[in-house]
DNA sequence: CTGTCATCACTGCG
DNA sequence: TCGCAGTGATGACA
């Protein structure tokens, strides 16, 4: 049983930049919380490194790639392996795509293990995802700041992602915005990031 | 093959 | 505690 946590507590949710849904309980509460144990203690996770300015690090966060065998896709210069489905991934796959008519294909899951993991702005508007993507975005443990950027007038949303919560990105969501999950000193606590996609 | 372009996270401040 | 400026080698692609 998971223990409740003040970390793991909504925030508020600010107006949204259009093609961005924010739903806020898709799973329970318990129920995330032990989704995010039983895949911090069963994923295969990697942390590969990436080479900038000059200096070479371990990236700021752990991540496993889950998708079905046709799918190949990488960023930044380096492939992706792919995991097999687990099977309450694999389940929640064929909800997302009862709801929401959307047959996800890949998965990116990102653990943060703590405040001091981040990732920095961008898009997902890798060519693999095609010209609009739909990409849903599902939260597993503590509460991290999501932050949204237009790109022209650089105007940022900051949107508490809670346990439990998903985000539903559309339409021209990735033409127009950048976000960014950055570090926050005070999360000591773990956050999960589901990213389900279609790749190809 | 060659040049252009976007990309990513850290440190050191204020 | 937070955010910004400054830092370049690499791969994609025309």
């Amino acid at each position: 049983m998971s223990r409740l946590n003040k970390e793991c507590l909504p925030g508020q949710t600010p107006q949204l930049p259009p093609g961005f849904e924010f739903l806020p309980t898709c799973i329970g509460f318990e129920k995330s919380l032990s989704l995010y144990e039983h895949l911090a203690t069963t994923l295969s996770w990697q942390q590969p490194s990436i080479t900038l300015f000059g200096r070479t690090s371990p990236i700021p966060r752990l991540q496993c790639f889950i998708a079905d065998p046709s799918v190949s896709y990488g960023y930044s210069g380096t492939q992706l392996n792919n995991t097999p489905w687990p099977d309450v991934l694999r389940a929640m796959r064929s909800r997302l795509k009862r709801e929401y008519g959307q047959d996800f294909n890949a998965l990116l899951v990102n653990w943060y293990r703590d405040g001091q993991d981040s990732m920095g702005w961008h898009s997902d508007d890798e060519a693999e995802l095609g010209l609009n993507p739909t990409i849903f975005s599902l939260s597993l443990g503590a509460t991290r700041a999501f932050k949204i950027r237009d790109k022209q007038t650089r105007e940022t949303v900051t949107l508490p992602l809670s346990t439990g919560s998903g985000l539903l990105m559309t339409g021209r969501s990735q033409h127009d915005y950048q976000h960014a999950l950055p570090k926050q000193a005070g999360v000591t606590q773990g956050r999960i990031n589901l990213t389900f996609r279609t790749v190809g």
